[in-house]
DNA sequence: TAAGATAAGATTGTATACAAAAAACATAAG
DNA sequence: CTTATGTTTTTTGTATACAATCTTATCTTA
């Protein structure tokens, strides 16, 4: 564990949601490695606090797949292998593809220039080569794409298949060869929707998460 | 509140995973009901522990969505709208979509067995007409082909997903005039397995959920 | 040396105490 | 009668204390 691990405490929130946003954040950075344990007298240490918000952050870590507990062993970062991960995708698939299909349907014309404009910023995003700020761009492009369905259990699901992937996703976008394709299919997907052509949208969406998936699982395999 | 609200106590279990299933099960059951508040001291005091675990057990079922909380307030039970209903249907149509398909192709000779058998259970419990046999015979039913996905994570998403609805679907297992559909429905399923035929399937799977999201609907429209 | 028992230390599980905030109630002013 | 204000009570938030369990190191014995 790295020792930089700090509570951001300028919301008036309780201390367990401070915690839990600093050790997901943790744990989604990879400053909390897979497997690491989560001892809560160091993390209450670490953070200054008591250990009952630690316990209660990790209660909810466990409940969003992040870290996994064994009673009177304790918890760890949760580990991802590749089967999980051929697991998260399969799911994020098929959702992705329904989200698309809504959004094909009921996304306004605002919507639709919001979108525009995310794939823009998203672009001017690669060429900085600053990879928190790709991976936030993508992550706002397909946010809108999620909200404009207008389902808020399906946004919060699929939100959660996005965080379980999120530590390797960042690897993908590291290697800059990406780039090209990974633009293309954004730019695929604004004109599937302006279009509001499912087909070739669903077909957008299909390749776009193969693609991740392939990278992803070459990353997985790579580590092990 | 009812005040038969008692642990069971019979499993080596941390009393955060035991106060857990109590709640969760009171909750489904309708002992607890939509919008009731959760007080710590008064859980606690029912259930004869302290409030550390209620509190645990209350930050799990924040997550599985059987509780809300807003800080400094407290917990109370979800309320589910007709609109939460309608988008938990839509993802679940989905993904039983997804996994009917998936089953059909990776399906073992030994499961269909167990589901043919299962079916035949269901179709037992219908006539002594014990909503909770039936309720369970039916999630047997389901789980044998979400199991026979191999996809753990897809399986805890459904199993979540069919959680949500649990509370309003017993209202519709009560009306006897759904037992036919219902068991044809299942033999339909089980057929569609049987011959790997895809579209048969699929269509029935969404068929299935339609039909239940109408009778559920209807319930909570009544409840309004 | 290896296997097993045992004791010491570390870690989680649970209860409780105290602080802070919110809610409920009562009272006074307009 | 209504609104504003202050006080009490209830409830949540956090820290800490103690108990139970697990881990690790040490020692014993074959």
């Amino acid at each position: 564990m790295t020792d930089e691990l700090t509570l951001n405490m300028d919301a008036y929130l309780p201390l367990r949601d401070v915690v839990f946003n600093t050790l997901r954040e943790a744990i989604l950075k990879g400053e909390l490695k897979p497997g690491e344990r989560l001892m809560e007298l160091q993390l209450a240490t670490k953070l200054g606090v008591s250990r009952t918000p630690i316990r209660e952050a990790i209660r909810m870590l466990e409940q969003e797949g992040l870290a996994v507990t064994v009673p009177r062993k304790g918890a760890e970062v949760a580990k991802m292998t590749e089967k999980d991960m051929e697991d998260v995708l399969q799911v994020r698939e098929a959702l992705d593809d329904l989200a698309a299909k809504i959004a094909c349907e009921q996304i306004t014309d605002e919507q639709l220039l919001e979108l525009e404009k995310a794939m823009h910023d998203f672009e001017a995003s690669l060429l900085t080569k600053d990879i928190k700020k790709i991976a936030e761009g993508d992550v706002k492009f397909h946010d809108i794409i999620y909200e404009s369905t207008g389902n808020p259990k399906l946004v919060i699901i699929l939100n959660n298949l996005r965080e379980q992937l999120y530590r390797y996703r960042v690897e993908y976008l590291k290697d800059e060869k990406n780039y090209p394709i990974l633009l293309k299919e954004h730019q695929d997907i604004v004109e599937g929707l302006s279009l509001k052509d499912k087909d070739k949208l669903s077909e957008t969406m299909h390749r776009h998460v193969k693609n991740q998936a392939e990278a992803v699982k070459a990353i997985i395999r790579e580590q092990e």
